[in-house]
RNA sequence: GGCCCGGUAGCUCAGCUGGAUAGAGCACCAGCCUUCUAAGCUGGGGGUCAUUGGUUCGAAUCCAAUCCGGGUCACCA
């Protein structure tokens, strides 16, 4: 138990002694860190007991505090200011939080339970290589899994690639029309971003084509539909839908490229999948599970033959499940592949990182399946996130005008080396360590920039300026980790001492404020990583990392360990920064930022 | 128009289960490297927490209305 809730459960006890005849309860109480213009570690606001205890806050605050002091081992002394009790905790409980967690490397972790996690992320189409907007998907995804790993749940992390439909045949028709049968291979380029060409293209002549019809007098309504680029992509949808063998072919080879596009990308990105779903493997399940809602009258089907649900009653509108013609859209194939998972893995629960514009699919996506009976319905979960826009709008693959992934990555590990021989921190690295170092630096800003905002915002990232490497960056943690690594090499302190060392450790003289202020946020960490689950939002683990980095810095600079006024005090502050640097690799991890031990 | 999300310092964002004088980073100004890594530290200026009303001992936080921005409401995915 933390702390704070140990310290709420007492006073609550105490409240029970103290007015026996009046019903108090433990959630009236307030238990916050104190604020550090005040002394005391952690307060007790006063003022909810008032009119219940019908006495003053002082009188109220001196019998509680009088109580804890005398009743619990947890506390020296108590103030009261104007409605607040003040608490400050005995040094003893914070040395044996120490001596107890400084050595634990899964320090926060909770036991591994039965639960069973899907989390469905990146999920890409594959007409155009990944774009920055991506990154935040598949950074979220992968941070989020890692989280919920932490918390005790079993994961498993799964992409649904997104393989057919008439984008993709866009991509192609482009191709047949003007790549003369260009490769990556020949081009000398990715396969993601060679498709990603074609489509750009695709669009391109389909533009061309609309003006010259609308200049000719045609409506642009019709010209769209007249486009004969566009009628050829239609068409190429239809064949293969019939399974022609040709179109197929195209179709595996411009996919093969770019799979092998993404993999490269995912492995740059220190990204991993354990189940991998293909739409054009799963999209025809979906029609089984509308069949047997039909069966159950749950869904109805319309005079042309297409397939409905009606929400009206749930506030929302009619939805279509099956077209006219037999075939599927999107939320058929969603439908299934949510079937699909359930009963593949027995979920408890199914998380989708997908972009807040879909917000409305998923919610209908749920709904229909709760109508349906289906029992995966009470376990989809939507991880909404905003997009990521330039200062100029929304990105858009089609006109090109995105920031690219792969570009990014190479910037920012070029940045990171600019960086490094600019402040002459080369000396004593092999060529070999400085390029894994660029990697660590720039991947770990990459990272730290697309989670540190609350996913459900969107944010505005302007390309002119570069990702920063000081200040609020994963930058500045790895520096922190790193400092701390030097002093502990010097002292020949492992990273991971054994448990054994430093318990005969025994503290006689009074902790600073900086060195408890340190072992507060260290205690805290557990409650961080729990609510970053429970909310789904990895930033606040960033901002706490970022917090404990700097307490570090500030301490560092007040204080010296290796020079420490006493044996004593040398060991104290050992401690507290091996468990230091412990908590932040272990933060770090989950984000997938590796923290180097020289800098 | 209906529904959903957002609006906090010049910029990017924390804080939101109501609590003490609203916090960081960037940028700007002034200091700090013969002493454990200055990618750092200390201090300073900078705020009508979109607006108005309500709830109460207390509101950036909760409620209502309004304004602004975005998303969505397809036989697209």
């Amino acid at each position: 138990m933390t702390l704070a809730s140990q310290i709420k459960h007492a006073a609550a006890d105490a409240l029970k002694h103290l007015y026996p005849e009046v019903a108090t309860d433990i959630s009236m109480i307030g238990v916050n860190q104190t604020k550090p213009e005040f002394s005391g570690d952690y307060t007790i606001v006063l003022f909810p007991f008032l009119k219940l205890l019908k006495q003053k806050p002082d009188v109220i605050g001196k019998l509680l505090g009088d109580y804890l002091v005398a009743k619990t081992e947890l506390f020296t002394s108590y103030e009261i200011v104007s409605g607040f009790l003040n608490l400050t905790v005995k040094d003893a409980w914070w040395v044996n939080f120490l001596l107890n967690h400084f050595t634990d490397t899964h320090y926060g972790e909770r036991n591994k339970t039965d639960r069973r996690v899907m989390i469905e992320y990146s999920s890409p189409n594959t007409n155009k290589p990944l774009h920055f907007g991506h990154m935040r998907n598949i950074f979220l995804g992968a941070a989020m899994a890692e989280i919920l790993k932490a918390n005790g749940n079993q994961v498993v992390k799964a992409n649904l690639i997104n393989d057919r439909g008439i984008h993709i045949c866009k991509s192609m028709i482009a191709w047949m029309k003007y790549g003369n049968g260009a490769t990556p291979e020949k081009a000398g380029i990715k396969g993601d971003h060679l498709v990603g060409d074609y489509y750009v293209k695709f669009n391109d002549e389909y533009k061309q084509e609309i003006a010259q019809l609308v200049a000719r007098g045609m409506d642009e309504k019709k010209a769209e539909k007249e486009s004969s680029i566009m009628r050829d992509a239609q068409d190429l949808l239809v064949k293969w839908e019939a399974g022609d063998t040709e179109v197929r072919k195209l179709w595996e080879m411009m996919n093969g490229w770019v799979y092998l596009g993404f993999d490269e990308s995912y492995k740059r990105l220190g990204i991993s999948f354990d189940k991998v779903y293909h739409e054009s493997e799963t999209y025809l399940l979906g029609k089984k599970i509308v069949e047997e809602g039909l069966r159950k009258k749950v869904l109805f089907k319309k005079e042309d033959g297409s397939v409905w649900v009606d929400l009206k009653e749930d506030g929302l509108d009619e939805k279509l499940l099956l077209r006219g013609d037999g075939t599927s859209v999107y939320m058929t194939q969603d439908l299934g592949t949510a079937k699909l998972k359930y009963d593949e893995f027995k979920l408890n629960q199914s998380v989708y990182v997908i972009a807040d514009e879909q917000n409305y699919h998923i919610q209908v996506l749920k709904l229909i399946m709760k109508k349906l009976g289906e029992p995966c319905a009470d376990g989809i979960y939507h991880l909404s996130y905003g997009m990521v826009e330039l200062p100029t709008g929304r990105m858009k693959s089609r006109e090109g005008t995105v920031v690219d992934a792969d570009d990014m990555v190479s910037e920012m590990i070029n940045l990171s080396r600019e960086q490094t021989e600019q402040s002459g921190k080369t000396e004593g690295f092999s060529q070999e360590e400085l390029t894994k170092l660029y990697d660590t630096i720039g991947m770990g800003a990459l990272k730290f920039y697309l989670l540190r905002v609350d996913p459900k915002k969107k944010m505005i990232f302007d390309p002119k300026e570069s990702i920063d490497l000081h200040g609020y960056t994963a930058t500045f943690i790895q520096y922190a980790h790193a400092r701390i690594c030097s002093i502990l090499r010097k002292e020949k302190v492992s990273l991971t001492p054994d448990c054994t060392k430093f318990q005969s450790f025994v503290q006689t003289t009074e902790l600073l404020p900086l060195e408890k202020k340190i072992m507060l946020a260290l205690e805290e960490y557990p409650v961080i990583l729990s609510e970053s689950a429970s909310e789904f939002n990895p930033s606040s683990i960033c901002n706490y990392s970022f917090q404990l980095a700097q307490m570090f810095n500030t301490f560092y600079d007040a204080h010296s360990i290796s020079k420490a006024e006493s044996e004593e005090k040398k060991q104290l502050r050992l401690m507290i920064i091996v468990m230091t640097a412990s908590i932040l690799r272990h933060a770090m991890n989950l984000m997938g930022i590796k923290l180097p031990e020289k800098m």
